[in-house]
DNA sequence: GAGTTTGAAACT
DNA sequence: CAGTTTCAAACTC
């Protein structure tokens, strides 16, 4: 895409034309249809239908049809409160008064803040409108009536007139390839939301389209628009404080349905066949954007997907693997489908009493610090995407390598600890064998296995295959390391504390790796062995068996307390994670009945996976993990070799989690219903008096009352 | 990279 | 429910 690209604003529409490549030029014709289109509709019904229809299409909880009519005469201020809500309503809306409010202090604010000067866009001043700044917040906050139907008068004219950049397709062409010419450095990521929200449109575009609607036109609006806020949200620095705040929320709405909705990477590739090739052209002509995909959330949004009833396959957010470290994951998904498998009882739960803003809150803080924003964007990344390719691009190179050379060639990068990647041969990626289908999700490209039925095209065999693991064991999916809800609080620096640590929920079985290798499932997810635990012979370093577990092999004989304050120093650094975690457990409305994803979510602990745990001396882990070497930790040589704590080992803080999925809970009756009480039912009346067993007690009794929280602090 | 080991999952 | 088999990851060489 990078010759297209370069094109300047300044170039004439003939030259655009000649060095654009045909995908922009078809799309081009699309948005001069749909102009026409537009022009036939009156100013209300474009808004109420076009809220309408995204809102419905973004599977939000579609408001009441009155107030979506009445969008029809709204205000600023209804835009305002949308645009912070859903912002696929902002940019229908947004995309509105471009088209009718042309005169409008909104046009001429955002034409404003627009750095492209449109190469026909010689009337549209370029310049500050004075209401632009000053007034802006009265713009946006009360009603415009007037100058809505102002511009209804004008409108006809308006358009008819072809020398309005606006309405000239060509001229949005400039604008989108300026957009792309501007997808570079700082702007990557702005980019990548650009990208994200110009591909999330697409399934709609094409929806309407096949129903004749204007909708798609208003979508083919967007992206012009997308790319006008994009531009100046980058371009800020020409701003006032105050616009760039209250844009940089517009984005901030943006950038917030990107994650909820985008599945960009997902259906991109199916997408593009009727889309043309911005949207992806996006993502490829800046590879600096992939750092920005992984923010993306993947979900079933694409176009047939978005007809479709999404299956009730739990949302696999719990894939998320969530380590500061792994900010930096930089790959996005590319598969055919996306990864997540998204069900109702999993989705993010846009309930309809809910209004926008709180329903963002619920998802982010509103103004998230920095950090806050890389952890909440990395609270919803998938790690399997994120792990992957960036794009589709990256992923086919990785995938000209063997399985195992993908594999290793992630893991070494240090950030592949949390992806999903198996190499199934016989169980057709449709059991539990499978890490990506115990960890709910889709099998990817990178994947090696063969004749693979986990994926979106066998989405019917996948779900009927779950069900049937779920029915035979409802905790098949559920998380297989539960961690007190009191870790954090108590271990501090208290070391004589002594935290419900994490543990795993079913506990081990081996026989013959003490518990030291991965093979242990409680050591590779990092947390000792319980009693739950069946091990023999165990040694795990994270807490053994009997109690006596303790960090590190050569102090093994230490006590119950030494054992419990080192674990505490691990609970602190997976309590970190579950708290950064714990945005996207409540935004995951898994009901009790759908229990596989239900606050599932990986804990990664702070170090490679596949790193080979040093034999003779631990290493301490990096500084900046303040895993080991910090909170003041004793014995850092002793510290355990790196597990890998990613595949299904995902953490839930107990007291987030469904009663019945906490083992603990004298209510559970899961027990009965495993087909293995022993390995699936909780420690019962064995607790002793052991400071483990203490902290069995206390987890059990602390799960008791409690489900996953829809709030983000708790 | 091939082969072995291991333990979970699945099966009987 | 216990024992066995299957399976794929972890591990070793």
């Amino acid at each position: 895409m990078g010759e297209g690209v370069e094109i300047s604003a300044k170039e004439s529409n003939q030259e655009e034309r000649e060095v654009m490549d045909t995908p922009e030029r078809s799309k081009n014709n699309q948005i001069a249809t749909s102009i026409s289109k537009f022009e036939n509709l009156s100013f209300e019904a474009v808004i109420s239908v076009s809220v309408f229809e995204i809102i419905r299409e973004r599977k939000v909880a579609s408001r009441p049809a009155s107030v979506l009519l009445h969008l029809g005469e709204c205000s600023l201020a209804i835009v305002e409160l949308f645009a912070n809500a859903n912002l696929s309503v902002t940019f229908s809306l947004m995309i509105v008064f471009l088209l009718r409010l042309q005169d409008s202090p909104v046009f001429n604010f955002l034409n404003s803040l627009s750095p492209i000067k449109p190469v026909k866009s010689i009337h549209i001043t370029q310049t500050i409108n004075p209401l632009s700044f000053a007034t802006l917040p009265s713009v946006f906050t009360s009603p415009h009536v007037s100058s809505l139907r102002e511009s209804r008068f004008l409108r006809r004219h308006q358009l008819s007139d072809p020398s309005k950049p606006e309405f000239s397709s060509d001229d949005r062409s400039t604008v989108i390839q300026i957009s792309l010419r501007h997808s570079c450095g700082l702007k990557a990521k702005h980019m990548a939301d650009y990208a994200c929200n110009t591909s999330a449109l697409v399934p709609f575009v094409q929806e309407a389209s096949q129903r004749g609607s204007y909708g798609s036109e208003v979508n083919i609006e967007g992206r012009v628009l997308v790319s006008k806020l994009e531009r100046e949200v980058n371009q800020s620095t020409c701003s006032p404080s105050l616009e760039k705040e209250h844009l940089s929320g517009l984005y901030r709405g943006m950038r917030r349905r990107c994650l909820v909705f985008e599945m960009a990477g997902g259906r991109r590739k199916h997408m593009d066949e009727n889309s043309g090739s911005d949207s992806s052209a996006l993502l490829q002509s800046d590879g600096n954007t992939s750092s920005n995909d992984q923010k993306l959330l993947p979900m079933r949004t694409g176009n047939d997907s978005s007809r479709r009833v999404l299956p009730g396959i739990g949302l696999h957010l719990n894939a998320l693997a969530t380590t500061p470290k792994d900010y930096k994951i930089v790959n996005h998904d590319s598969s055919a489908s996306g990864r997540l498998l998204i069900g109702p009882s999993s989705s993010v739960n846009f309930h309809p009493s809910t209004t926008g803003q709180e329903l963002l809150n619920n998802i982010l803080p509103v103004a998230p610090s920095d950090r806050e924003i890389d952890s909440i964007d990395n609270a919803l990344l998938p790690v399997e995407d994120a792990c992957q390719g960036s794009g589709y691009m990256a992923n086919e190179e990785i995938n000209q390598n063997s399985p195992k050379k993908k594999r290793r060639r992630v893991e070494q990068s240090g950030e592949g600890d949390s992806c999903k990647r198996c190499n199934c041969k016989k169980s057709k990626c449709l059991k539990l064998y499978c890490e990506c289908f115990a960890a709910g999700v889709y099998c990817v490209e990178p994947c090696a296995c063969i004749d693979c039925f986990n994926k979106p095209i066998h989405e019917d065999t996948v779900l009927a295959t779950r069900k049937q693991i779920e029915s035979r064991n409802p905790l098949a999916f559920a998380p297989k390391v539960i961690r007190g809800p009191d870790s954090l609080s108590e271990t501090g620096d208290d070391s004589s504390k002594t935290p419900a640590s994490a543990r795993h929920k079913r506990g081990c079985n081996c026989k013959k790796s003490g518990c030291l290798k991965k093979y242990c499932e409680c050591y590779q997810g990092g947390v000792g062995c319980s009693i739950n635990c069946r091990c023999e012979g165990c040694k795990n370093a994270f807490g053994r068996k009997d109690g006596s577990g303790v960090i590190g092999m050569e102090v093994e004989v230490e006590e119950d307390e030494t054992d419990m304050s080192e674990k505490s120093v691990l609970d602190q650094s997976f309590q970190k994670t579950a708290i950064e975690n714990d945005l996207e457990q409540n935004i995951d409305s898994a009901p009790p009945a759908t229990p596989l994803r239900a606050g599932r979510q990986s804990v990664q602990l702070p170090f490679s996976s596949k790193k080979k745990p040093p034999r003779s001396s631990f290493p301490s882990i990096g500084s900046s993990s303040g895993f080991y070497a910090g909170q003041g930790f004793g014995k850092p040589r002793f510290l355990p070799p790196p597990p890998k704590f990613d595949k299904h080992f995902e953490t839930v803080r107990e007291d987030e989690m469904p009663d019945f999925l906490q083992g603990g809970s004298p209510v559970s009756g899961i027990k009965s219903l495993s087909p293995n009480g022993k390995r699936v039912s909780p420690p019962h009346g064995a607790v002793g008096t052991s400071p483990r067993l203490r902290s069995s007690r206390k987890l059990i009794l602390q799960s008791i009352p409690s489900f996953p929280s829809l709030t983000p602090n708790q």
